[in-house]
DNA sequence: TTAAACAGGACAGAAAAGGTACTATTTGCG
DNA sequence: CGCAAATAGTACCTTTTCTGTCCTGTTTAA
């Protein structure tokens, strides 16, 4: 299925909410918790997505009291690719195992080193032009997300 | 890391050596143990491999003693875009639940279903040149398998 | 009739992902 | 100065998925 982390999905509902609230770079921060009110997914979870997404540099993240997390860039300058290796590690369709590889390395030749190489530059390329905010649309309309939403705030 | 099964990497190396054998339509037929000896795999996995390349129609299963298989159409003629939807299902990058899909569906509208269409299609489009017959041919340089094949014959 | 080979499904072990919790560090505020 | 809020990092457990193997049934040439 070419199933990508859904820790991916749902750092694509973050940063469009990110942006909708105006935290962008320079503006007002948000935090984690209430990002997780405001999306309808657990709080952990919430701050999970965005500590790795720190760590890619696609949010910054202000420490302390009175801080919160704000984006880096503008969602349409921001790759969606950067998204994917953040979260699903690099794009590369392969069925290459790490130990295996140096031992390939040595030999100089190896069945798999290189062979997925044109469908692996294929997909890179048709990912290339493709920005969180031409995903970030149609984010808004969630009823699912927003009864997940109402629950939590019943919860409390 | 966007990973493809194993089997789908299998796939294209069997397929690769039933064409390098001759065992095209209307030609000769290879058999399971044989295609196991001289890929360096285990005799089950490439049975595996064999049973749903012929349940996606793209290899020829000839029952019966003097049995064996076949390529349905040569690899130039094979999209890349089946092999892997045989083992690796529908080409979608999603975090779809099945179990959630008809709630969405009956709701009409849902926060993942077609946000990621055009990611999708990108990919999709970006398969869709390439065929099976360009995967083959650094295929056959294949000193790893080849030393697992000389294992296999030694362990008779 | 026998043996070879495919077809289909079932099963246990291994690996990866998902989610949660805990601790440490930083920083505004009284 | 001390407290509280919030991020940063890490570690762990649970669940799911993948992998590889085996078993039984069916077909067919010899
Ligand atoms: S198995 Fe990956 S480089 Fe050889
Ligand atoms: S979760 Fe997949 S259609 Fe709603």
């Amino acid at each position: 299925m070419l199933r990508l982390s859904k820790l991916t999905d749902y750092a694509v509902v973050v940063l469009s909410r990110l942006e909708q609230d105006g935290a962008v770079v320079g503006g007002q921060v948000q935090t984690a918790p209430e990002l997780a009110l405001h999306t309808g997914m657990a709080e952990p979870t919430v701050a999970k997505v965005l500590k790795i997404l720190g760590q890619a540099g696609l949010v910054e993240g202000v420490r302390g009291a009175r801080g919160g997390y704000r984006l880096a860039r503008p969602l349409a300058a921001m790759p969606l690719a950067e998204v994917i290796v953040a979260f699903d590690g690099p794009i590369a369709l392969t069925a290459c195992v790490d130990g295996s590889l140096s031992a390939c390395e040595t030999e100089g030749h190896c069945p798999v080193r290189g062979r997925w190489d044109p469908v692996n530059d294929a997909i890179r390329h048709a990912l290339s032009g493709i920005t969180v905010a031409d995903l970030s649309a149609s984010a808004g309309c969630a009823p699912m997300r927003a009864a997940a939403s109402i629950m939590n705030l019943m919860a409390e």
